[in-house]
DNA sequence: AATTAAATCAAACGTTCGTTTGAAACATTC
DNA sequence: GAATGTTTCAAACGAACGTTTGATTTAATT
């Protein structure tokens, strides 16, 4: 097996240590312990410890909105002059996030664990990154959902909307939880039950008057 | 006016910089500075940092999970024989956790974006504190929920019940987001207006089939 | 093989961290 | 008012932090 970059290794190290205990809570010493690697070698590849952290975010923030628009986009020609389903266009939006969050050899659910946590970071830098990324999936949505829900007032659609980040969001962040509270009834490892029933539970409350 | 204790001021304190940049990013001397007390008396007063956050948790969730539980007795001495209804279940578990957000003097803002952190803390101590509360508060709404949602497997049921958390600690943690992305349309502050909202979405999911 | 550029390394920089200490200030009790 | 217990204080502890440096090794180019 091909031996990985130090640029990679470091990514992965800090990626699991930066959801593990927060932007300030892992030290570069710790990454570059577990990543095998000078603890130099953060800044010569990266600069700083917070260029780090938004080269780890972009590493797979941009391939899943162009994931979520392309399937969208599917969904559109699938329904041709008909507005498209709203099951359909939530499955665009949280599925390829879930799928993420749930991949085989656990680097998504790591990095969804991340996004949770810096969700709720001030550093502007970070909060900008991050609005700048969903307003740009959500603009490609917006005409969709409104077709879709024309029941709803401008100000109860932002606010459903919100609540559906709020939801996927946890569903992809903490995925033991589930197991404890359920007491084993639910597995998260099955994706595809996962959002099916994410979808059905968002679709209602988005449907509801 | 009388001075707060030394106590109370490291506690507020504590709240609003463990809030703002998590409990490994708000340092002790941050803290007892903005509380204007001594350094040494974190340690004289509550023995240790991790010890101080667990104080500052419990000042506000004992009484809050009361407050939800008080409620929901309310809506079921009104009910009398016949099953409480869905919205009157589900409005006493967001309510009180949604007005004391957004009460008045900030402070309860403050301690839900703090909650909103912990959530994916991945200490021990943190999470069966949390964990213990939050199975403290399902136990009592246990019973009338599976009257109101009789449709639902156990395994859809604590699914939803997941997506329900979501929702409720994404709207308490995070209330300025709401007015950037629905471009100032929704007010944050309208707390009766949250909650009625929060509530219909929340039905709706949980009714869905 | 010689030269140049890229990557890695051990070591140290100055700060800041959580915690401890022992004396000073204050309050309470006899 | 002396003695006792409680609270505050400035100062210091060693450890860990992000970052920088300059030499050394590795790789690429001529």
């Amino acid at each position: 097996m091909a031996k990985r970059s130090t640029k990679d290794r470091i990514l992965d190290a800090a990626e699991a240590l930066f959801a593990l205990n927060g932007s300030s809570g892992a030290s570069l010493r710790a990454i570059t312990r577990r990543a095998k690697v000078n603890l130099a070698a953060v800044h010569y590849h990266f600069g700083s410890k917070d260029r780090l952290l938004e080269a780890v975010l972009a590493r797979r923030l941009l391939p899943l909105n162009a994931e979520r628009i392309r399937r969208l986009e599917t969904y559109k020609k699938e329904a041709g002059r008909k507005k498209v389903r709203l099951e359909n266009i939530i499955e665009a939006m949280v599925g390829p996030a879930l799928r993420l969050s749930r991949d085989e050899n656990k680097r998504g659910r790591i990095f969804m664990r991340l996004l949770g946590r810096l969700v709720l970071e001030p550093d502007s830098r970070i909060q900008n990154l991050l609005t700048g990324q969903f307003e740009t999936v959500l603009k490609k949505f917006m005409p969709s959902l409104t077709v879709a829900l024309p029941h709803l007032s401008p100000e109860d659609f932002f606010w459903r909307l919100h609540f559906l980040v709020g939801s996927m969001a946890h569903t992809m962040a903490d995925s033991e939880r589930i197991r404890l509270i359920s007491g084993g009834m639910c597995d998260p490892d099955d994706t595809e039950g996962t959002v099916q029933c994410l979808v059905t539970f968002l679709c209602g409350g988005l449907r509801a008057k």
